[in-house]
RNA sequence: GCCCUGGUAGCUCAACUGGUUAGAGCAGCGGACUCUUAAUCCGAAGGUUGAGGGUUCGAGUCCCUCCCGGGGCACCA
């Protein structure tokens, strides 16, 4: 960061210090009698509300209106005894005009001369289109809100390095328009998912981020530590076994939409902290759940107004995941049942590029969709019927004569080529849950160091007796990538992951 | 963690194959201008080229180490 200026050596100077200069304007303007840095403004109006009142007018039309509006100076094209300025607030832009002969010599200078871009101004004005259509306020009075001791970045170009728009968010706020909008757009996401649901009858619900066993995801966890107990905890990887737990308890349909922490690498569409939502409903299953995304994520496209490529909604596609995985690779994993069967496919597929050794059954077939499905799924898309082994918390999937599948009601939703959901009818039988932690434990030693840990107190909980359920997790953070038509997930979280 | 790539003025960008004193625009400073909108015009400024070391008569440019980004791989959602 840039040194300050020291005080006092302010008062004259060649330009050349930036912070310097607006110092000293701050000294100005203290010494005129203005309070650079006021409490409060009443009654300001949001810039897009006087464009509405407004909406029409011819060019070069008068009105009698005054608004008072406040926001940050954005840029300034003198012309000695008159003036045009541009003011941004949250809702939008809009252009002053500031008069010598309507402020008088005095208040002209300070607007002039004390007041740089970048500051935040409260001003009273008087609406007019200018004759080239341009709506603008005729600047009756202004105050100084907050003098700016910093240069904003470029009026035009707005702020461009990456690094410098992520460290320093509030530039690319101030800077760069499309950045507000994303962030605005996020927000509303968040608030139409909680209004559906709200209306659905779910209670948003807090269970614990710090935790003593971690579980409902395959993940590495952050690890913590409480001084007080002297013992260490785990940041959370999934809200799923403690909101599994609330449905034992009779609370029948919750959902929390929170913050999980994975410790694992940083990309595009990884941050170690996201977003994520997940809902539980009692006496529903995979099916309920993959109809109630659809319907919420309609439900939240169409309140943003989304207007991309994306055909939200419409029906998604649904497809099975073997399916899916023949349809692009030719193989037929339900087929080929054990590592050493399908590795030995795998090598012999033409339109394969897999380095099968090593890897567990499941890992495979994680490699097969990864590479050769998930990417090309550009349309919301449902793959339904995962293995189990994929699965630790899903119910089985049966044939209707009874007989085994080895597969679960799961289904993950795909958009953009990122999986962003994931659902499933949940295991209710503690008995079997205990088997598939067993399975689990078994994957660790057979070289998956993300299996799930054996968590007693949830097959307790789920011994006390769970409903039929179906659940569901979503990821935030990538729904806002694909709504808001940005490339990574560095571009939807407002501070995300950086070195020091 | 590995590979590739980048870091030049407050901001946005130039600078050929290693060659004079590292250049523009915006912002800032001084001046002109009462309907401009990336306002315009005149003038004077503004740099430890990410940091440190090395090669060379000479380094923004080549080499090494480190710091911080971006892209990819691995791991994951």
């Amino acid at each position: 960061m840039t040194e300050q200026a020291p005080a006092g050596d302010v008062a004259e100077g060649d330009g050349t210090d930036l912070l310097a200069v607006r110092r000293a304007k701050l000294d100005a303007l203290r010494a005129a009698g203005i309070e650079p840095f006021p409490h409060d403004f009443d009654g300001v109006e949001p810039i897009e509300a006087v464009r509405e009142r407004h909406a029409g007018l011819e060019d070069g039309a008068e009105t009698e209106v005054s608004h008072r509006i406040a926001g940050r100076l954005r840029a300034r094209r003198g012309q000695g005894k008159m003036a045009f300025l541009d003011l941004d607030d949250r809702s939008g832009r809009i252009q002053l005009q500031a008069k010598l002969d309507v402020l008088g010599p005095e208040r002209m200078s300070r607007l002039l001369d004390d007041v740089d871009l970048g500051d935040l101004l409260g001003i009273d004005g008087v609406a007019f289109v200018s004759r080239r259509g341009e709506l603008t306020l005729r600047i009756e009075d202004f105050t100084v809100l907050a003098k700016s001791l910093r240069p904003p970045p470029d009026k035009h170009h707005g702020l461009q390095d990456t690094e410098l728009r992520q460290r320093r968010r509030e530039l690319d706020l101030i800077g760069n328009e499309e950045t507000r909008q994303a962030f605005v757009t996020r927000s509303r996401i968040v608030s139409e998912i909680r209004r559906y649901l709200d209306g659905e009858g779910f209670l948003e619900v807090e269970t614990p981020v710090l935790q003593p066993l971690y579980g409902g995801a395959l993940a590495r966890p952050f690890v913590t530590h409480h001084n007080a107990l002297d013992r260490d905890f785990y940041l959370r990887i999934a809200t799923e076994l403690y909101l599994k737990r609330l449905i034992v308890g009779g609370l029948e349909r919750v959902y929390e939409l929170g913050k999980n922490f994975r410790n694992e690498g940083i990309s595009h569409k990884h941050n170690p902290e996201f977003t994520m939502l997940e809902w539980y409903e009692a006496y529903a299953d995979v099916e309920d759940a993959a109809n109630r995304l659809e319907a919420c994520v309609q439900h939240v496209a169409r309140a943003i107004g989304y207007e991309g490529e994306t055909r939200w909604t419409e029906p998604w596609k649904r497809q099975t995941l073997a399916g899916a995985i023949e349809e692009a690779t030719g193989i037929d994993v339900l087929a080929h049942r054990s590592s050493e069967e399908l590795a030995a496919v795998i090598r012999d597929a033409a339109d394969v590029d897999l380095d099968p050794a090593g890897r567990t059954w499941p890992q495979l077939v994680d490699d097969l969709l990864s590479k050769y499905v998930e990417p090309h799924l550009q349309q919301p898309t449902m793959l339904f019927d995962y293995p189990v082994e994929l699965s630790p918390f899903a119910k089985a999937k049966r044939n209707p004569d009874g007989s085994e599948t080895g597969l679960v009601e799961r289904f993950e939703a795909f958009a953009h080529g990122m999986e962003i959901a994931n659902a499933f009818s949940e295991l209710n039988d503690p008995d079997e849950q205990r088997r598939r932690f067993e399975e689990q434990a078994r994957l660790e030693l057979a070289g998956d160091d993300e299996a799930q840990p054996y968590d007693e107190s949830f097959i307790e909980a789920l011994e006390q007796g769970m409903p039929p359920t179906g659940g569901l997790g979503l990821g935030i953070d990538r729904l806002v990538i694909c709504m808001t038509g940005r490339r990574t997930i560095r571009e939807v979280v407002l501070f995300p992951a950086m070195r020091d």
